[in-house]
DNA sequence: AAGCCGTGGAG
DNA sequence: TCTCCAAGGCT
């Protein structure tokens, strides 16, 4: 099942490999001190996620929550709003839940134990051989998808790198490949590697350390590894949304519901769009089934286009006028009034921001 | 096992 | 505009 490795991967490691790392890695702000809670926050960040989107988002974090008594004690707004624009907002919500684990259960200091470890919400296989090989210098092979690419090209696996058993193999190989070197800093290498040579798209084998071993870029075409399957098309779903006006300036926001899509965050209420139905009866029905309110719906505000993982969003929203009845909490976590300026301290997703934009935009007063 | 969970950049 | 996808984890 697990595919062979080369003859001499090992001295290759260790004689091009790991210099070609020395010489070529960047200078990322998560390197420059290796404790444990920086590693375990700039790892959880970079998680389906590039490097020149974590950077600033981790030096906010760090100064705002520098350990994790800092983390444990600070509210779950103001953490969604450091993450805010990051997304898979699970991250930060298990993040905040898992300092606290560490307080109440570790002395505030992140173990060392693996299992321990695993405890912690958030922390799977990779984040786990991250933590144990950078800050402990324990010796376990990360496999995330850098490495993934770099071992199938290695050993020109035909295999589809989607099934849960192909990845199963892979990471066997990771771990052999590690063998007895300094595990970090094979880890960052082999990362570094895929992130910057041995790239999706077409890889430059020409500067790649690897390449007189790999058996893909003796094939001639080392873009063909890995196999990977198609993923299916993904639906177009169409919401209508409410801007709803109590005086001139103060409006309505729900916060989303734990543990569902964008947790956490606040938004501009309103839902899914059901068949044969107009968008203002579709606007209206939300805001009585979600807050238990009546509106009139006015003129469109904005028409939001925003992609997700799984589906396309297409947002109408439209002004709305409020008649009266006070909103109450039915199936959203919260609700408030708030203005333009309350609203640049509360945690929103990108796709309210724009909303949040074209009201600053269009503001009169 | 397979679907859900964000965002922005690249081709 | 569309597809892919980047230092994954949870259910």
């Amino acid at each position: 099942m697990t595919p062979r490795l080369p003859p001499q991967s090992q001295t290759l490691v260790e004689q091009k490999l790991l210099p070609w790392f020395v010489e070529n890695a960047r200078d990322l702000p998560w390197r420059r001190n290796r404790n444990p809670y920086a590693v375990w926050i700039s790892e959880t960040m970079l998680q389906q996620t590039r490097v020149d989107t974590v950077i600033p988002y981790f030096n906010r974090w760090m100064e705002a929550f520098p350990d994790c008594q800092a983390l444990a004690g600070a509210e779950q707004g103001q953490v969604l709003k450091l993450w805010e624009g990051l997304g898979y907002y699970a991250r930060a919500r298990n993040l905040h839940a898992a300092a606290q684990q560490v307080v109440e259960n570790f002395d505030g200091i992140l173990p060392s134990d693996p299992f321990a470890l695993l405890s912690l919400k958030g922390i799977g296989p990779y984040t786990l051989a991250a933590i144990m090989s950078l800050a402990f210098n324990q010796s376990y092979a990360v496999l995330d998808g850098n490495v993934e690419r770099v071992l199938a090209r290695f050993c020109a696996m035909g295999e589809d790198i989607r099934k849960p058993q192909v990845k199963k193999g892979l990471q066997t190989m990771a771990t052999r490949l590690l063998g007895a070197h300094p595990p970090g800093m094979f880890n960052e290498a082999m990362m570094e590697l895929g992130a910057t040579v041995c790239t999706p798209g077409v890889p430059q084998c020409g500067k790649c350390p690897l390449s007189p071993a790999c058996r893909g870029f003796k094939t001639g075409s080392p873009a063909d590894f890995p196999y990977k399957s198609k993923k299916k098309p993904i639906p177009t779903v169409k919401v209508g949304a409410a801007v709803v006006w109590k005086d001139a300036r103060t409006f309505l926001i729900a916060q989303r519901k734990q543990n569902e899509m964008l947790g956490g965050l606040w938004e501009f209420p309103g839902g899914k769009v059901e068949a044969g139905e107009s968008m203002a009866e579709c606007i209206a029905r939300e805001l009585e089934e979600e807050l238990g309110i009546q509106v009139v719906v006015g003129d469109e505000l904005i028409k939001v286009r925003h992609s997700y993982t799984h589906f396309h969003l297409r947002m109408n929203v439209h002004h709305c006028q409020w008649q009266g009845d006070s909103p109450q909490i039915i199936d959203c976590a919260d609700f408030r009034w708030v203005t333009l300026e309350d609203c640049r301290a509360l945690p929103f997703s990108r796709a309210d921001l724009k909303v949040l934009d074209e009201l600053t935009r269009t503001r009169t007063d």
